[in-house]
DNA sequence: TGTAATTACGGGATACGTAAAGATG
DNA sequence: CATCTTTACGTATCCCGTAATTACA
């Protein structure tokens, strides 16, 4: 029997709640969905919904096929993809994770032209900094700013992060401004819990790299939280530089140490190994490395190549 | 259409290299293989297959379309015995890798067991002590001596392995026996390359870990190289209980330091990390850590609990 | 010239759409 | 009782197996 048609049937159901539903989006009848649904628990030998008139939820077992089903039938489409006719033309869903700040700048304004180049394809967009969840997400591909780390995660480098060091007026009124990085020991200093380097900031002095143990008693895991920690005056933070030079202009915050630049860091596109990187990932992970390659198509791209 | 069943034959076809074979292994009709291909090239629009009555050999295509079909299919395998009536039975081919030495002593010697308890499963072996290669070899489930680091996998450890610091007696009349770890730095020392540890040396002592740099003339990527070189007198070495105690038993090779024991090295299964584990790898993973574990079935387990 | 793949043709199973029946909140 | 799923039935389509044909070494 034919498992395929059969499995896409399901997966649709399960999203869309509705027989109906789906038939109309496949321009079919609905008992022709019935029957797939029912040959494919009879196949199967489990039931994978309860039915009733008002609703249709997966049973436990329909879940569990929901998530293998789903890969399979991407398997299958990267089959379709690889050869022939379709090469090159990916299809399908492609979960996309970005940090909010720079994705809202600085991705988010580009999807479009992708979108446009690959007429097949759509995108889910997940707005987040943490590194571990991508493979239980289901990300397929995310960009992430500073060191990558995790097991099962292949890094792309495609550029390098300027970050500043940078307070608010209010605060280096209150406490004045550090001279040099060794100052920041007696300073409050906003830490970023994402970064593996945390409680320790490394810049890039005229005479070599200097460390600095750095205190404070205010720490988040978010780079919003961050930004706005450091508008309301709560001390000193490095920020990447195209998150926070707005507010540089209108003079919201300052820079600091000027003579000192935090080390950069990396922007890497990040998504879990596989043998055979899905069309999709490749066609996206392509894209935003040309995007954001420092002679690339972008007018004002945000990263810089050294590094 | 149909994929399934094209797709399945095309993997067939090219592994055995003949359509006729495949119809009598699947006892169809020749013209149904053929016909089946015909569609799927047709559906593709691309070539899989250069025909001539004497030779079927794949093109460019049909290589890169046989990797993604067996991906594909294995993927709706997974998604089929992920519930209902053969839930928990796995089937397809399960690519194995383990360590020549352990594998041979241990592994193989159970795996009739394992054989017998799911009939739909076929195993195809792989015998190395290498770690990188396992997603580019399509490796599903590895079994290695030592920590492991590398990126994309995930270990999971189901025992230790004890190592014992060996000689044989011709290099002992010539250069006399060490009387403590320290001692080594004046041996020749045999160092096993893939460890992480190479050239460091680590003994549990009575008063807490002793670390040795060691030094020697001989090093190699292989167990069995390690095993023939203390065998031959050509130095010391550190190797695995296992793997030695016969030629102790026997005389041939002389165990040193017997105060201080080298570090033990964890014992662990590795594999892929994927978001869905499939059902034939957790088979597998769970039958070795069952027969490795301390009180398990077997009945000489060559590991130990404690680190 | 023999072997193996392709094309031709008739039969049968499968799957579809329409229509009616059943279930449920 | 309105809506959605299931069952019933007639039809069209697809696929298979046998047989004949073609291609290649």
């Amino acid at each position: 029997m034919d498992l395929l048609a059969p499995m896409r049937t399901f997966v649709r159901v399960v999203e869309t709640g509705s027989f109906t539903a789906v038939a109309r989006e496949a321009s079919t009848s609905q008992p022709t969905i019935s029957r797939q649904i029912a040959a494919l628990e009879a196949h199967l030998g489990a039931r994978l919904l309860t039915r009733s008139t008002r609703a249709l939820t997966p049973t436990q077992d329909g879940r569990a096929f929901y998530e293998h089903a789903r890969r399979a039938l991407e398997a299958v489409g990267e089959a379709e993809n690889a050869v022939g006719r379709r090469r090159g033309r990916p299809s399908g869903t492609l979960k996309l994770s970005i940090p909010v700040v720079f994705g809202r700048l600085h991705v988010v304004p580009r999807l479009g032209r992708f979108l446009a180049r690959y007429p097949e394809l759509s995108i889910e967009l997940a707005m987040g900094d943490g590194f571990a969840d991508l493979v239980e997400q289901g990300i397929d591909l995310a960009i992430r700013v500073g060191v990558v780390q995790d097991q099962g995660l292949v890094a792309r480098r495609i550029g390098t992060v300027r970050r500043l060091a940078v307070a608010a007026p209010s605060y280096l009124r209150r406490r004045g401004a550090p001279d040099s990085p060794a100052a920041l020991a007696s300073h409050d200093c906003i830490a970023y819990t994402r970064l593996a380097t945390g409680n320790r900031w490394h810049f890039q002095g005229r005479d070599g790299p200097i460390a600095v143990d750095i205190t404070g008693r205010f720490a988040t895991d978010s780079s919003e939280g961050v930004r706005e920690a450091v508008r309301v005056g709560l001390g000193v933070a490095l920020i990447p530089a195209f998150a926070i030079s707005d507010e540089v202009r209108r003079g919201r915050v300052r820079v600091l140490l000027r003579d000192y630049e935090p080390t950069p860091l990396p922007l890497s596109l990040v998504y879990p190994s596989r043998r055979l990187v899905p069309l999709k990932v490749r066609a996206m992970a392509d894209f935003l490395a040309r995007e954001f390659a420092p002679d690339g198509p972008g007018k004002a791209p945000p990263t810089e190549s050294g590094g």
